[in-house]
DNA sequence: TTCGAGCATAAGGCTTTCTTGGGGATGGTG
DNA sequence: CACCATCCCCAAGAAAGCCTTATGCTCGAA
């Protein structure tokens, strides 16, 4: 079996005609350079060097091995080119998914660290909602994730297969109408909401919402849902009702006619980025989780 | 450096979906594969696989490799092959030289045995004269060539450096119209000649003979010379002279009006096949080699 | 829950490969 | 003509690499 080391040596020797400025070329001793093309001729069965006096020829044989050395040298050189160029993030792509309101706000700052930092890397972006986004996650969709999970939640998703990296804690603030009673508090029990009409967002967002008034001893009178942020915000802005949404998801939304007004006692939700523990070590995954931490934060 | 070996297995895992599975089709074991996994990686710099869970997932950098693997793996491949087809005799040509009367004798012969057992090989045939062919030889010109030398030459060729496999013992006879007063001797000494007018061949031939004249304490008159045996033949059966040939380049000569006489004492030549030491482990010259001394009745 | 399949790791033995040191041959040079 | 530099081969010892066996762990299915 031929191995790549072999033609090396060989085309070294080819082209300096003497064993002693092969084993210069390569870096190792004449001896070496020796046994090599006593080795690549025993595996190979047939004489590749003709020694005469001082010179040293090819045979038909080495001839036709030198002639393809070339070309499979090349080959194995551009895969090697290739290979450190992801590794050493002049190429590659993460294939990154997102939550709505994560993807407004960390991914671009983040995204565009990144292509400060490394231009030649790229990243595709999708949005899921996290049970889903860590499931692409574990499908090979996808490289990377960003995803959360409400502090005390009833039903915790199970991430123990998965790295996570912790990027920054959100908190829920309630959308009241500007005119409202509550506008100006400073901040309010969501059981003061409990007779207000709901306007509900994501479904996911949606089941939070419900299992937190439930907390609180009522079960919200939701009139509109929708996964469209502005446009709940747009709908407690006409009056018609209130919402309770994380403060991430309104920062990215220009507020108009509303107020935002803290919950106490405080609901939060930690955001996280996701990844498989093997993923974690390709260099542009690791890239771009940096990039996400440090738009969060917590670089 | 990238080296085939871990190509292949990483080609193998990448086909069959396991490092076990991998195992069996290379013919090793797990662990075995596991660890040259684990050098390829630590050599590339990067992840290349991704373990989760029961599946295994390429990274971009191992696609990359898997993509390039095949190209380089072929050229490999298609190296080994003609390599093979070369020391298998299945391939590979050889640049034979001769001397005239060799090549219309022996080589002949050689050849079309060779052509037989081997049909794949091609022999390249050149002419020369001894002093030249064994210069070709050291200079690379070819890889195998016919010589002559005649015994107790004065100046003998230096072959110290070659291989030297005697093919036969060729012996001067000399030639005489059939109306001359020797012509139905049984042998003659070449003094009975010394009066005679001589015809002569090929330059070291012509050395030769005059050599051998000396000996016998007389100097030829040379009255014509020539490279053409057919042509010392025939004038010879015109009755211009007498002359003294190789058995062999006479043998190749369909005599007509002329009568071979044994030179007594016998003036002997050696035919001989010469070849470089190394190119003699060359399997298409050692076949060449071999059929010249068959062909010569010492196979 | 148990079982089978698969991967990782460690230790031991074997093979390969390198370097060093010495010997022989070649070809140019004073 | 001898000397010298260069280059190759060979042998021995040390170092590195590789493979195998044995063992433990995880995962997914019965």
């Amino acid at each position: 079996m031929i191995e790549a080391r072999h033609l090396r040596v060989l085309r070294a020797v080819a082209t300096t005609g003497s064993f002693s400025a092969a084993g210069r070329e390569l870096g190792c001793t004449q001896p070496a350079v020796s046994q090599q093309m006593k080795a690549l001729e025993a595996s190979v069965g047939t004489p590749l060097l003709v020694r005469n006096g001082r010179e040293m020829r090819l045979t038909q044989a080495g001839e036709a091995l030198v002639r393809h050395a070339s070309g499979i040298l090349a080959g194995l050189t551009a895969a090697e080119e290739e290979v450190a160029a992801i590794a050493g993030l002049r190429a590659g792509r993460v294939r990154l998914v997102s939550f709505p309101s994560g993807t407004s706000t960390l991914v671009p700052a983040a995204l565009a660290a990144l292509r400060a930092a490394h231009p030649g890397t790229r990243v595709s972006l999708e949005e899921a909602e996290p049970p889903k986004s860590a499931e692409l996650l574990r499908e090979g969709e996808c490289d990377l994730t960003l995803a959360f999970r409400y502090e005390g939640a009833a039903v915790a998703e199970d991430w123990d297969d998965l790295v996570v990296r912790p990027l920054l804690t959100d908190r829920l603030v309630a959308l009241v109408p500007e005119r409202h009673r509550l506008a100006r508090a400073e901040s309010l029990a969501i059981g003061e909401l409990a007779e207000e009409p709901w306007i509900a967002g994501c479904p996911r967002c949606r089941g939070q919402l419900v299992e937190v008034c439930e907390g609180a001893g009522f079960v919200p009178r939701i009139d509109f849902a929708t996964d469209d942020y502005p446009a709940v915000v747009g709908l407690v802005g006409a009056g018609l009702g209130v919402a309770v949404l994380p403060q991430l998801a309104v920062e990215s939304v220009r507020p108009r006619g509303v107020r935002m007004v803290r919950l106490e006692p405080a609901v939060r939700r930690e955001i996280v980025a996701l990844t498989l523990p093997d993923l974690a070590q390709v260099p542009a995954v690791a890239a771009t989780l940096e990039q996400l931490a440090r738009a969060a934060g917590r670089g």
